[in-house]
DNA sequence: TTATGATGGAAAA
DNA sequence: TTTCCCTCATAAA
């Protein structure tokens, strides 16, 4: 369920139920169980995102490497935990709240330099302070890859996943099968101040609303979208309905392995 | 009851 | 480019 911004909101929310105070860590379903005695008791120190990288840091140096891949998710509750229901991999727990971790790509201890260097393999992630788009723009502008492959590209750009690609590209026209050596430097300008912009907001309000004020179903007077991700987007899994703003039906194809969506008439090639 | 898919990515081939 | 991993909700049978 999660691009960058979740992992953001992961961030602060962990900080905010577990932030100084002694966490009891466990791994109820068993897999991070040694790891998880080695924290057992310690002060959550910070909680810190880095695109779809959640850190975790304890005390004593420790942190613990979250990556939640395609289903991955944490839940909160306040009080103590009840019984664990399901597979769940850690478990954070003071009296107050309590918060379990299921299906996660990466649950792992590790130093700091290891931290550091997970970081260092990744592009600028627009929700951080300390991004620069720079650095993506020196790889996309030389790259003869597709901007749709080079925008889910971790080591070009940080946190942005399949729904903010599709849906950045439809809000600025671009189709995505230009390679990236063919973007205007002004075109990826508006990309990256877009990403900025879009993400923060999906960090407020936990899901991706990118569809603008004139073609929201109320001043369209269509009924709102009911899917999965619970936002409004233009073309995300719209395969086959009519395109918001022009009618005509929204395209899929398998990119690289993911599914891509875009309107042949806004983002035409 | 079984199959499928999903906002991801590493490793193998 | 394909395979594999992690989990669970929903769809198909």
């Amino acid at each position: 369920m999660p691009e960058g911004h979740i992992i953001h909101r992961l961030a602060a929310e962990n900080r905010k139920a577990f932030g100084g105070r002694p966490v009891q860590v466990s791994s109820p379903q068993g897999r991070f169980a040694d790891d998880a005695k080695l924290i057992d008791g310690q002060v959550l120190a910070e909680a810190e995102a880095t695109g779809k990288h959640l850190f975790l840091g304890f005390e004593e140096g420790a942190w613990v490497h979250i990556h939640l891949g395609l289903y991955g998710g944490f839940t909160f509750g306040t009080g103590p935990a009840p019984a664990a229901v399901g597979m769940v991999r850690l478990r954070l727990e003071t009296d107050d709240a309590h918060a379990d971790l299921r299906g996660p790509n990466t649950c792992a201890l590790i130093t700091g330099a290891e931290k550091a260097a997970v970081a260092a393999r990744l592009g600028p992630d627009p929700l951080r302070a300390d991004a620069d788009p720079e650095a993506a723009w020196r790889r996309i502008s030389a790259s003869r890859t597709t901007v749709a492959a080079l925008l889910m590209d971790q080591k070009v750009l940080a946190g942005v996943g399949n729904v903010y690609r599709a849906e950045v590209l439809f809000r600025h026209g671009i189709n995505p099968h230009r390679a990236g050596r063919d973007l205007a430097r002004s075109e990826w300008d508006t990309i990256w101040a877009d990403l900025v912009a879009l993400m923060r907001e999906g960090v407020g309000a936990g899901r991706i609303d990118t569809v603008r004020p004139e073609h929201t179903p109320e001043a369209m007077g269509r009924p709102p979208r009911l899917d999965d991700h619970g936002g409004e987007v233009y073309v995300y899994r719209r395969a086959a309905m009519p395109c918001l703003v022009c009618g005509t039906d929204v395209r899929t194809e398998s990119h690289a392995s993911r599914n891509l969506f875009w309107c042949p008439t806004c983002q035409a090639a």
